[in-house]
DNA sequence: TGCCACTTGCAAATAGCTTGCAGTACTTCA
DNA sequence: TGAAGTACTGCAAGCTATTTGCAAGTGGCA
């Protein structure tokens, strides 16, 4: 909490109760839109604007605080920066996000690396597909 | 052409021009978003209409002659259904899209498969990173 | 405690895409 | 070849998600 604040002083942001709101509510959710942060936020303070929402992500997203991938249709997703690195398989049926461990993609990414010199993030966006579950169907 | 028309009549869905300019442009232009297959047809023929163009994305994916991956900030671009079969390479710094074969990510789509019962297209989705030009910067 | 720049809430604007509707023109069938 | 039926098109309005301008509010250092 108090490294946090520190972390955005020495930037010259403030430590506001909005901006602490969208945070927790972050860590809370897990995996979020900023429609989703909002509602979180809205039960304890109804009074938060959407606008503020979207600024305070991208300002908590500079200072490093939290992330975001690109997962559904256009719309990004955030969580928390200190939650470990993990891949989001994303279902086109029934559009759960499911996790791996980036091990899963380690050897891929090195081919990428090796036969192209392109460096990838694999936490960053979605890997779409379908999951066990509909695939039974 | 002819088999492009049959395709389509079977399905109870006509041959007009602007439907094949939209597939002539996506073919031309290798990935595009719609705007750019806009741009691109009304170069010969300024009259079409944003939606046309829109709607004609959509039904010639329905028919299979072109498919969209997901690579911009929520855009999907559209590409030749028949020259499909390669992972797209987004650089997050200079925006350009590389190609890579299927069989890079052999591996991590059977990693999918057998830890997670998940299947993947990873022709669907960008695979986000930084280029090799870019990275040298 | 006071000041100042950072923040907020609000409303309006924008981007990208979709939809409703009336007129147009492919296709089929005589 | 012509007529009829229906898919298709252009236009305008509508929508969703996000951004921006601005005036009022407020952390935080001095």
């Amino acid at each position: 909490m108090i490294e946090r604040a520190n972390e955005l002083r020495q930037r010259g942001l403030r430590l506001t109760p909005q901006r602490e709101l969208v945070l927790r509510a972050v860590r809370e959710l897990g995996h979020a839109t900023p429609e989703e942060v909002a509602e979180s936020v809205r039960k304890s303070h109804p009074g938060i604007n959407l606008s503020t929402i979207y600024r305070n992500l991208e300002t908590l997203e500079n200072v490093g605080l939290v992330k975001h991938a690109h997962l559904g249709h256009g719309g990004a997703t955030y969580h928390a920066a200190d939650e470990a690195g993990h891949l989001h398989l994303v279902c086109e049926d029934c559009g759960s996000v499911g996790d791996a461990p980036l091990e899963s993609a380690a050897n891929f990414v090195a081919n990428l690396i090796g036969d192209y010199g392109f460096e990838t993030d694999v936490t960053h966006f979605a890997i779409y597909g379908t999951c066990a579950n509909c695939s039974k169907k």
